[in-house]
DNA sequence: ATGAAAGCGCTAACAA
DNA sequence: TTGTTAGCGCTTTCAT
């Protein structure tokens, strides 16, 4: 028996270039890197010929070069907060939907809420010169404000439209969403209502959200009547445990408003344990819409935070803007767009005021 | 009033580079350079000035030119089947923590559990020239695979060990993690066993539980009594609905085993709706071991799918790989680690047969 | 401690 | 239709 003799070849040392193709194919460096893009005019004869050899080699281009050359980088970067939040993932998947109908390419980065990581992200990521920036929210560092401003690329601030944009801005407003949940409230009779949150000071949109609801309930002469905040953990059992916490402190509590949906249905696992009548002793209602809750024996009221809508518009802003990179200062930007998020009652909030209980 | 006069410079047409920066500080470009990464021996004014200089213009380096001049590119390529899981984020995470420890970047490629996006996915990873990959699964195409082998870096494929790597390997046996279920259902004396689980003939770490499953069951004389599968929708509500089906269908079952948490949880909720004796008439079982679902009033039986370990594991492994790219076919190549996964009992499966009930 | 020259692998622009 | 030339912005290497 004697060696192997043809097998494919295996790891080769030095990466392959255009030009082992060029030369394996026999035709020049150039034309190969046509063929390779579907640029210009390559003769069906050559075309195959090429083609083959890359193939037969294995040849994967290297971008790097590439993009160098034609100082075109096809890549969005994308910055959010975090993953296991469940409502970044959305936004993640529709920005994806719209993208795979461009050149362009998604790149994920993750602060976990911390501006100084965010800073740091953002400086990475636009060392590789992408042609658009996707970030969550309207409140960055000053360094970030200024690198996201001379970047010279289209930027899509997404989630939050209660501030000022540095570009563009797709989102809801928080505020907005807060009051119109507080308003429906008051108007369903609840008239004790405490609130449930996140700690995190940094959570801009949680805060602007819990500012709204304030805000409105003060319009109605009404103030929370106490309120609970959490860090870490997992937030269904969080919610589970605050909701009993803020209960027996405050019996008297008739509605529960969550700062997303996750404590809210931990809280509502409490109730329906505790035998408590929901809606009519207790009202709750959460944020987000996350659709992962249905399949609840009660659905939850919620806020639609419009996530897949926001990452398709932002996307579709981006692809635009790259289209026209080149005519600088094309049309596409500094757009604004605001949605509106609409309130999902579910079952867990009573449409009107009980009969006799808070006489209007 | 006249125009401002000083502000910031606003967008510039052109990007900075180093030569801008060199003239602006004048220092060689080569010295900036130096400065800019803190390698080789400069005097402490000229790093201050170049430090000033880079800083005022507000330049960002073009890692692009960088990564083909030095031919390194920080990049590890992650690819993995989806975010909207809850089980990726988990390991995503992990291996984040790890490589933030190093000069090494996770880029994530999603491939929706699709072998002919896997491929497009991984070529255009791999075009980028990464340090390293890390994918999800022993099962590709064999481009992908051909692609994965000739890279000339050090690949890990994670979660699953039943197969044949082609480099590193991190991950668990899920064939023996079906078993183990089975073995442990068939002690607690559970008899009529139901499965319940997703649709989809690509994701062979399900198919190999399930196999594993059955051919435990089969040792011990029993077969799979019914079974249920879904696609798509929320796992939940799925969970829901095909419990109250499978249990119409057949209503001698005694335990369900599920392909995973989520459906697992929206079948405890049924249960518990239904007043169904749990673990007692009927026991449960899921797969993953995700917190988010600590704060239901009874613990899922399920199993722990060492996401964190993986994740860690593999970027260790990419980390040590890098470190001696220089060196190729260095010591790193090639490693095999199998976790253990353990079963985590909940309350919904019951530890030992029911007295009377199924006398041994 | 600093600088000059060469070139990474590819593509834009032009020439043939 | 195909080929040639000149860089893209940085880092390597070698000289000073």
């Amino acid at each position: 028996m004697t060696a192997v003799t043809d097998d494919k070849p295996a790891a080769p040392k030095r990466p392959l270039t255009l030009r082992d193709v060029s030369e394996a194919s026999g035709v020049s460096e150039m034309t190969v890197s046509r063929v390779l893009r579907n640029r210009g005019d390559v003769s069906e004869a050559t075309r195959t010929r090429v083609l083959a050899a890359a193939k037969d080699l294995g040849y994967v281009p290297n971008k790097i070069a590439g993009a160098l050359a034609s100082q075109r980088v096809n890549l969005v970067a994308v910055i959010i907060p975090s993953l296991s939040n469940m409502v970044f993932p959305r936004v993640l998947t529709a920005i994806s939907d719209v993208l795979d109908n461009t050149p362009l390419q998604p790149v994920v980065g993750v602060t976990n809420y911390l501006p100084e990581r965010e800073e740091k992200v953002l400086y990475e990521m636009l060392s590789w010169r992408p042609s658009g920036v996707i970030i969550a929210g309207l409140e960055h560092s000053e360094a970030a404000k200024a690198m996201l401003r001379s970047a010279g690329i289209p930027i899509v601030e997404i989630m939050d439209t209660d501030g000022t944009p540095i570009d563009s801005v797709v989102g809801i407003s928080h505020r907005r969403a807060g009051r119109m949940m507080a308003e429906t409230i008051v108007k369903a009779g609840y008239r004790k209502i405490g609130f449930l949150g996140t700690k995190m000071p940094l959570d801009h949109r949680a805060r602007k959200r819990f500012e709204g609801f304030t805000e409105a309930l003060a319009k109605a002469g009404l103030e929370v009547v106490d309120q609970e905040f959490y860090a870490g953990g997992s937030a269904l059992a969080k919610g589970r445990e605050m909701t009993a916490a803020i209960l027996e402190r405050s019996p008297e509590i008739d509605f529960l408003y969550y700062s997303n949906d996750m404590i809210g249905a931990g809280g509502l696992l409490h109730c329906l344990d505790a035998g408590i009548d929901v809606p009519g002793r207790l009202g709750l209602a959460g944020f987000n819409g996350i659709e992962l809750l249905d399949g609840f024996s009660m659905q939850l009221a919620t806020m639609d935070s419009c996530r897949a809508e926001i990452g398709r518009k932002a996307a579709e802003i981006i692809a635009q803007g790259a289209e026209v990179s080149v005519s600088d200062g094309g049309p596409t930007r500094g757009r604004r767009v605001e949605l509106n998020p609409t309130i999902r009652h579910g079952n867990t909030l009573r449409l009107r005021p009980s009969e006799g209980l808070y006489p209007e």
